[in-house]
DNA sequence: CGGATAACACGTCTGGCACG
DNA sequence: CGTGCCAGACGTGTTATCCG
């Protein structure tokens, strides 16, 4: 089993199919055809279920996915750990909420690509939930997410506080009036949402019509031409308030403040081009517990 | 449409051998 | 013993075609 044979598997899981993994892998599809063939014939195990619209995942290749990530990753980490030099360059894949990438992150993404233009930064956004499948994955280096992390294998650096609100058009004269109309969410997953359904259900809003919507553009248009309301970042609706568009409605504690942490892996090989990101929060990135160790710096043993 | 297979091309690896 | 050359094996990739 090689690695090469793991990155092919990997693409066939996620893409769950053979030819759409080939096209992205820049590959024909008999050549991984072939490649999975091999890979089955040398476990001696089916890793994928063919049906006639793809492939789907056994469950002997449901654990061998878990395993793929962590080789993979630990490999990419390896080579960057062995590559990394003290001028922050090479690839750098930030994930981010799309709160937090349309409202905090460009002038923090412009001044760090003014500093670093050898750091091919990448930003992919999503919510919160997959974005720390994604870190999890090694698929991002770090990502923003809109909620306090507690997980064991990540770490967590405060960036950013959002004070919430809930956003209605400008026609509507208070919160009672608000929470009478249609609410516009993102799908679950998303911090907000959740910040949201705690503070109806605390309200008794439990029955209230939800509609739910992939993009922020898609909920502020929705909530400017009047469709509903929703809770976002007061920063993300600045322009609309001031533009007499929309209207927000303050929120009680312990609602009202929300924090957006970057979060990394804890075991991973922090390369110059992420600890320079790091360095560039607010705050430096720096917290009492969140200085960073030799070993996680690369420096240790 | 998507996966499997056969046949083929090409580059790399490996073992054997000769030579300095 | 180290180095260079060569032939065959092997791995990786392709195109063409078939099958469900």
């Amino acid at each position: 089993m090689e690695s090469a044979d793991l990155r092919v598997f990997r693409a066939v899981a996620r893409e769950g199919s053979i030819t759409k993994a080939a096209l992205r892998l820049g590959y024909v599809q008999s050549n991984v055809t072939a490649r999975i063939r091999q890979l089955e014939a040398e476990l001696d195990t089916e890793l994928f279920v063919r049906h006639n619209r793809g492939v789907t995942l056994s469950a002997s290749g449901r654990t061998l996915l878990a395993y793929a990530d962590k080789i993979v990753g630990l490999l990419d980490e390896a080579t960057q750990a062995l590559t990394s030099s003290d001028e922050p360059a090479g690839p750098l894949a930030i994930g981010s909420t799309q709160t937090a990438a349309a409202v905090r992150l460009p002038k923090l993404l412009a001044s760090y690509y003014e500093s670093y233009p050898n750091v091919r930064l990448s930003l992919s956004t999503g919510h919160t939930q997959t974005l720390l499948e994604q870190v999890l994955h090694y698929e991002l280096d770090g990502s923003f997410i809109g909620c306090e992390c507690d997980h064991p294998e990540l770490r967590a650096i405060p960036a950013f506080e959002e004070e919430l609100a809930i956003v209605s058009a400008a026609s509507v004269a208070d919160w009672a009036e608000a929470v009478t109309k249609p609410i516009l969410v993102f799908a679950k997953g998303c911090s907000y949402r959740d910040v949201l359904d705690r503070w109806l259900s605390v309200n008794g809003l439990t029955q209230s019509v939800m509609m739910e919507f992939g993009m922020l553009e898609a909920i502020v248009g929705g909530v400017t031409a009047g469709l509903g309301i929703s809770m976002l970042p007061k920063s993300v609706v600045r322009k609309q308030v001031a533009e007499g568009l929309v209207r927000i409605h303050d929120v009680p504690e312990p609602f009202r403040y929300m924090k957006t942490e970057f979060v990394m892996r804890k075991d991973s090989f922090v390369s110059s081009a992420l600890q320079a990101f790091i360095a560039m929060l607010p705050g430096g990135g720096v917290q009492p517990e969140s200085r960073l160790s030799d070993v996680e710096k690369g420096t240790g043993t």
